[in-house]
DNA sequence: CGTCGTCTTGAAACTTCTCAAACCAAGTGG
DNA sequence: CCACTTGGTTTGAGAAGTTTCAAGACGACG
């Protein structure tokens, strides 16, 4: 059974680095050679907590630089001129957080913890330092970039879609990204509320609820509060387009 | 009267390069020194034209480098797997587009002619090229993408919002980037179609004109087809969280 | 064992959509 | 020059999906 707080790194007999760790092929050295690495692990702060409820950053705070999570999921929450509260995305180990920062030097966004995390901080002039000697690095945090940027279009096109679509792609989405990082990806524990899912796929938590229960009741998924079981991959694929709310009512 | 189909640049004496350009100031040499300029002009291929309807780029095609528009509008779309276009963005002169790109090589937008425009194209082969003399071009690329990804979060803020206020934020939006760029905040003539704004925006085109027609009613602005005139700047920004359609009737 | 926060469930209310029809402006061709 | 076409826009009315409000159930924890 996946937990995304149990940590797949770390022997309390060798320090981790850059190096070794096992998110390398996930994390910023994704795409670098030996040697950048071995630039990049220098720079890094390792072991870096935080917990449950705790920011990484806080909307509004200077840029200090990218955060690699190695293990804990966390949220990224904006703000709007009415003090709503958006939940931006949910970032899972291995991911990087930060980019909301680069544009104006300030934060737009929280990033706070969801359950306790650990995490790697590359400093903001240490960036500097090393892509001048690593365009490699550059390239990549370009790449990185862009790729949020993707995201965020899907984020678009899917709140143009149903209720029951939006959570069907939501629970695909983080299995999809656990298979990735070498975790299960039928069976895993949400660690965010009805309430956070909501906000971030743009409804009521009331119905993040009853589509979770429809969902149920078709034998799509098994759910005990926040562990998920997908048990019809295929065809909680098909809800999207096919199916609506009241007319399974 | 501000009209985007109207060049600010060019005469017929001097070729225009990127140091002579009126739109250094907003394009991709922002940020550069005199020499790094030299080098980005010597590698932009200038005076690119595509008529209303026609694409800059395709979704699904290779990338092949980065967009500056130099006069008219465009469009990127989207579409999803069920072949639902959404229209991710409207850009303006001086703007530039490409980063749907960059992540996968392969463009996730198509880049659509609102009307007649002329463009720089910055080969990506050789963006690779300059990068490695000039850290500020990537560091700046890395800027223009995040700021990208604010634009992005700004608009999934705003889709959480009634059809009024959306309406007024993009009449202001909109206003707010042709102001920066040297052009009437007040007046200016929008080159999408109703059914265009309401893809943008989320909303059937029917209510787009419903809205507008509100608008008028309140004597906010004045509308002739395509042709925009802001009245009560300040009351169309209030008009956030202040009132609501049903209200109004 | 009671309390607090979270989750679930029901029913009414509301916003926006959809569908349908009419309108308008700008061509096009007889 | 006028009827016709075309594409975009406007307007109305009913339908649909989601929210809101309210209340009850559950689960973790002191």
């Amino acid at each position: 059974m996946s937990n995304l707080n149990v940590s797949k790194v770390s022997t309390i007999y060798q320090p981790v680095t850059c190096e070794n760790c096992n998110l390398d092929n996930l994390c910023i050295p994704k795409g670098l050679d030996r040697q950048e690495i071995g630039a990049l692990a220098l720079l890094v702060s390792r072991d870096n907590i935080r917990q449950k409820g705790e920011a990484i950053y806080h909307s509004g705070s200077p840029f200090r630089g990218m955060v690699a999570l190695r293990s804990g999921s966390a949220k990224l929450v904006s703000l709007d001129q009415n003090g709503n509260e958006l939940v931006v995305a949910f970032m899972l180990p291995g991911e990087i957080i930060g980019f909301d920062g680069v544009a104006t030097q300030l934060h737009t966004c929280s990033a706070v913890a969801l359950e306790t995390v650990n995490y790697c901080h590359l400093p903001a002039h240490k960036i500097e330092q090393l892509t001048i000697n690593t365009p490699n690095l550059s390239h990549l945090l370009l790449q990185r970039s862009c790729n949020e940027l993707d995201s965020q279009v899907q984020m678009i096109l899917l709140s143009r879609r149903s209720a029951e679509e939006r959570v069907a792609s939501f629970i695909l989405n983080i299995s999809e990204r656990l298979r990735v990082r070498g975790y299960s990806e039928l069976e895993f524990r949400l660690s965010m509320s009805r309430e956070e899912i909501g906000n971030h796929l743009g409804i009521a938590h009331e119905t993040v609820s009853r589509i979770i229960h429809l969902f149920q009741s078709r034998k799509l998924i098994e759910v005990k509060s926040k562990q998920f079981k997908i048990i019809d991959k295929k065809e909680l694929f098909n809800f999207y387009t096919t199916y609506s709310l009241n007319s399974l009512k």
